[in-house]
DNA sequence: GTCTATAACAGGATAGAC
DNA sequence: GTCTATCCTGTTATAGAC
């Protein structure tokens, strides 16, 4: 009934080659970070996937439904980067200053990626009119980060590890300016424009902001 | 407004309170904000302003002529608010840190409007695959409000008004945060979310900036 | 799972009457 | 300046053969 040449089992796909639902998925990445969700027609996915529109039917259920599993995916890379500490309260203890560099670094690094790049451009273009893109930015790039940075510093006090300060303030210091400098760097980069005097700003944000953390 | 068809016969014109044309030009803001470009047909801003699609090609040329207008529309808005320092070389004598509460002001003021909000929003929504909206974003929304802040605080160093301090990262700590901060606002506003704990972090930044900045 | 065929309609833009 | 009528292409989605 099965011949293993023509026929695969959905569960066994993964082994050799992207499955279409894949193919689909990251086609759609990349056209909607061409052209936006409304830019972008079914059959556009369909021709570049290699396929007729009926077809995409049978893994995603609408345009939109790609859409959701797009956003899905992207809260989901970014959860599993979240460093430990943000999710265990005991390593709280030993943390340093260092761990701002650090989460930031690890933040740039995850963008790197072509296809998150993409996703957030995607995401940054309907930010205002889909209510799911709106809460990835408001909830998963500003005040996550920004509650992280705040909790750190206020437990970085009551260690003593650090001077007294606005722990509201501060976070906020540190973080929102690294917002508008990524979003910088990313239109930079989609110009093919020179990224290093950006770069060169995050480097010296992140060093003054740990610097003006140490103890004297 | 534009080089669009301006020729409008004089007598007609005191006549009606709002011209076809500007009737267009802010009914396509509305649904522009609302749906994005490519989500909205030129049937659709015809319908709203009561008039056949095929007359809406007497006034611009097409589609894209009317975002152009308003891309035009917001740079023009903005560059009329920049402060008279920005412009005259002779009156940064004269300034003090409040200069930077000030333009901050007028700035989240000039959005209060809610035609500015709503081509925010239009040009957030483009700004990956437009390159009017990227280059409204780069360089009049991040780059010369950094540039003048970077200016302002080279010239009031070497006045002596301040302590000597890294132009390049101060005026970044300074405006890179009002663009997050900014951002995050009208994101809230257009959830209908309580904005309060975002304009008190707004306050509390430029305090705290321009407190900094007083010579000990 | 993919195909062909098609339903059912919306898109931007134009011509020409008034 | 606005209208009606029309062009032609593109749109999402479904039905049923293989």
């Amino acid at each position: 009934m099965t011949s293993e040449t023509s026929k695969r089992s959905p569960k066994k796909e993964a082994k050799s080659r992207t499955s279409t639902k894949e193919k689909i998925f990251n086609v759609s990445i990349d056209l909607f970070s061409q052209r936006g969700f409304n830019g972008v027609s079914i059959r556009e996915i369909a021709r570049d996937v290699g396929i007729r529109e009926s077809s995409i039917y049978n893994h995603y259920r609408s345009k939109d439904a790609i859409m959701n599993s797009i956003f899905q995916y992207f809260k989901g890379e970014l959860i599993k980067m979240r460093p430990p500490e943000a999710r265990n309260r005991e390593d709280m203890g030993q943390i340093t200053p260092e761990v701002f560099r650090r989460r930031a670094h690890s933040t740039l690094n995850l963008f790197n990626d072509p296809k998150m790049e993409k996703i957030f451009r995607i995401i940054s273009n309907e930010q205002f009119r889909d209510e799911r893109a709106k809460e990835i930015v408001l909830d998963y790039l500003i005040r996550e980060p920004y509650s992280f940075s705040k909790k750190v510093i206020e437990i970085m006090i009551s260690n003593g590890k650090i001077d007294k300060v606005d722990p509201k303030v501060k976070a906020m210091e540190f973080q929102y300016p690294i917002y508008s400098l990524f979003l910088e760097n990313l239109l930079l980069r989609s110009n093919n424009s020179d990224t290093s005097l950006n770069e060169k700003l995050i480097e010296d944000h992140l060093d003054h902001f740990v610097n003006s953390l140490k103890k004297e």
